[in-house]
DNA sequence: GGCGTCCAATACCGTCTCGATCTATCCTGT
DNA sequence: ACAGGATAGATCGAGACGGTATTGGACGCC
């Protein structure tokens, strides 16, 4: 698990689909696509459905939404807290 | 920043030394001290101060620690919520 | 019914990161 | 002065990661 597979996991989400996705993240779609792939083996879970017109939410995906989004942010804010200490 | 980086810095913080936290995360010390230099140059911070005896914390050290360990736990956090969601 | 579009998945390849090993230097304690 | 332990640097090889090209399936439109 590492913080590029959340980040790709809840752009996803918020897009809608793995390609607009990768234009966000200034990536090809075939990377991102194999990394939320990697994302769901790692974690045994399939966290999307497969749709003809984009991705949709699974049950596990559901889970994992708000706990990446906070992780997301916390770090965020650790670097935003360090790098305040140092002025 | 990566939470590799994260638990690098964990690491060290808990076990005192850089030698020590290389044995505990299974990898060899250079890798390592390698790892928490680039974490120091990517926050522009220097986490650490270079004693003999080993690492001590420096200020912007405790306004990340409790951050990373927050980070880390909620990260084992997802992992298992998600499982659970599963069985 | 066939064509074009939009989507994700796969295959293949080049590059760059990352860890291992070896070496050097510094400091402490005796 | 010497021994032990820690950090730091250089080099090398393996694995991860991203990019391009391509395939396959579903939908809409003419």
């Amino acid at each position: 698990m590492s913080l590029a597979q959340l980040r790709t996991f809840v752009t996803i989400v918020d897009e809608g689909t793995v390609t607009r996705a990768a234009k966000v993240l200034r990536i090809a779609q075939p990377p991102l696509s194999r990394r939320l792939r990697e994302l769901e083996d790692e974690l045994g879970v399939r966290l999307f459905a497969r749709t003809p017109s984009g991705m949709t939410l699974l049950a596990p995906g559901h889970a994992l939404l708000p706990r990446a989004r906070r992780i997301l942010a916390d770090v965020d804010d650790a670097v935003r807290a360090v790098r305040r200490r140092e002025d």
